[in-house]
DNA sequence: ACGATGATGAAC
DNA sequence: TTCATCATCGTA
């Protein structure tokens, strides 16, 4: 009996949001069967002011998504290369998500997507089963002693931005 | 330590 | 239209 996480779930601030997935359940359709992996690393990009997030630079064709409904599926690609799994958080019109760092035995937000075949076709779509991508509670209680809390990974150019600790790692 | 590889946003 | 940059990763 396990609940899929809805809209009210997602819409709360991106930090929030980021610890409360961790031991969360990543669910991902794949042909006839259901991929489920345990959310284990993510990290919060938290608003407009967040000179770590696209957002930062205000609504262009990229970030648009940034500013839809919690729960929203934004993905971009990096490096030319890598697709990037990020939750939409918070009321709509304010821009912030939370990025898929590592889910079940993956650490990297490239991995996963790469390993579980998740792509930017997804961009802009709400998470549920019509899409093949949710999110669902996880089995056993995550305490706060079992989330450690550091810098965000690659984001050195975001000035202060940068120390912040606002990504999350569930200690196994 | 470095290159792959292509979209993005800002400058020109 | 060009250019520097980039929420990464595998290989060296």
């Amino acid at each position: 009996m396990t609940r899929m996480l809805q809209n009210p779930f997602f819409d709360r601030p991106a930090e929030v949001v980021a610890r409360e997935l961790l031991g969360c359940v990543l669910c991902v359709r794949v042909g006839e069967k259901i991929e489920r992996h345990i959310i284990t690393e993510t990290e919060a990009y938290v608003g407009p002011h967040d000179l770590a997030s696209h957002a930062s630079k205000g609504r262009t064709a990229r970030t648009e998504v940034m500013f839809g409904r919690p729960g929203t599926i934004y993905m971009y690609l990096v490096y030319g290369m890598y697709d990037m799994l990020n939750i939409v958080t918070g009321e709509a019109g304010y821009p912030a998500a939370v990025l898929i760092r590592g889910v079940g035995k993956w650490n990297g937000p490239g991995k996963l997507t790469k390993a579980l075949g998740i792509t930017r076709t997804l961009n802009g779509q709400s998470v549920g089963k019509k899409v093949g991508l949710w999110v669902e509670e996880g089995e056993t209680m995550v305490s706060s002693e079992q989330i450690e809390s550091t810098p965000r990974i690659g984001v050195a150019y975001a000035k202060e931005w940068a120390e912040k600790e606002l990504r999350f790692v569930l200690r196994r």
